[in-house]
DNA sequence: AAAACTCTTTGACTTAAGTTAAATCTAGTA
DNA sequence: TACTAGATTTAACTTAAGTCAAAGAGTTTT
């Protein structure tokens, strides 16, 4: 998408004057990057804000042992910044990575912040998005302390179906990506699925899962079990 | 504290103008809690705005099965607020309540506002009070999701010694709410540190825990084990 | 077509962590 | 002092989840 259309129908930037949008224009650098190419590493000091243009940037944690945790994937139109571009001096605490072939839009820090200093509303939009962000974080907290891994894959296939009218998912993704997003192993991920399928949740094949019984999931997932309140 | 001094020297506030700071001093609603009091539960919908003058609020958030998890501990002069008063709508992730007697001071989302949408350098303030916060979300979420639960404890010892010159630590904490704070139980809690008694990094009494031998926690808690970088 | 590779699936095994229950301890109080 | 409520400690047991290893299945490369 063309960087001037996606500024105005951005969250953060539509409320700008014409005259700050154009200076934004200008001062944007291109960058696109390569399937699972790396755009930072945790632990480096990283100060710009970019916006995703085409294909797909996730932020992801890996442990020493090699098993990674997926925190938040973004979209076209979506936004994101390293810490340093608020408290300088902050190291990144995730790395961020394209999952296919993108184009991003950075910003330096010293060419954005007298942007934001002046444009108070811009610093509000800022301030929302990352609330929106802590909440995401919030869930997944929850699901990491409290949900076992039965319940957090539960969750996600009912997203998954959530987003389509039919029930039927395309395996387009390896147990390794759900696992990463759920915070397990693809082992534990294969075997919870074909638990499901034994109980008549799921109808598994080679190509694509099959929606047979939501209401085994939501139950697995937690959702209806709120009967008092 | 008193309630001019705590926005003098407020991170977020101190920036502001006299006037609008006596303007804020007149809008202050000022609470106080018992021990144990409740502010808000998770899924309330709460727009308000605070600042801890007295005492020690929790945010936190309990299972089903009754399991807690402290998120964030607020001492006096940090701020918090409902996530409503970002995005109205967004409910609560979180349960807010004292630790002990406390005061705080309170602003409605609709009184502030203005004076954050006049005032750029307010709203960047808590943006960026806002990345700290995710900085502190994003390490829980790693503890959570990659170390072992004798892996946090050891992390929360070490911390708590790091506050004392001396290697002592008086017990004024139930394993209960050292359990809330690594996202475990008691017992697992109690076993863990009879094991690091067992192995020489404590010892334990019925009044204090004396720290023998930090490298052995350091280890645990997976701090020297970057070799190669 | 064979070889190499990647991804999936399964079983056996090991370990981490929670649950339940009971014994013990401590401080406060009737 | 004896009683009680709350907190700690321990043991036995159960379950969840990870690791390792190997076998299949499908794709791509040579």
């Amino acid at each position: 998408m063309e960087i001037g259309e996606l500024l105005k129908s951005s969250e953060v930037f539509a409320s700008l004057q014409m005259g700050d949008l154009n200076r934004l224009r200008e001062l944007a650098v291109r960058r696109s990057l390569r399937k699972d190419e790396w755009l930072v590493f945790a632990g480096d000091h990283w100060s710009n804000l970019f916006l995703v243009a085409e294909g797909n940037i996730v932020a992801l944690k890996e442990s020493r042992e090699g098993r990674v945790l997926i925190l938040l994937t973004m979209g076209v139109g979506e936004i994101f910044w390293g810490f340093s571009f608020f408290k300088p001096g902050t190291p990144m605490p995730v790395s961020l990575k394209a999952t296919e072939n993108s184009i991003i839009y950075m910003w330096q820090r010293d060419h954005l912040l007298p942007l934001l200093k002046k444009n108070g509303e811009l610093s509000w939009n800022l301030a929302c998005l990352m609330v929106e962000r802590m909440q995401f974080a919030s869930d997944l907290v929850e699901g990491l302390a409290f949900q076992p891994v039965t319940g957090r894959l539960a969750r996600l296939l009912l997203e998954r179906f959530e987003l389509k009218t039919e029930n039927t998912l395309v395996r387009d993704f390896t147990l390794d990506d759900v696992a990463a997003q759920i915070g397990s192993t693809r082992e534990m991920v294969c075997r919870i699925l074909y638990k499901f399928a034994d109980i008549g949740a799921l109808q598994i094949n080679r190509t694509e899962l099959r929606l047979q019984d939501r209401t085994i999931l939501e139950h697995a997932a937690g959702v209806n079990d709120h009967v008092g309140d």
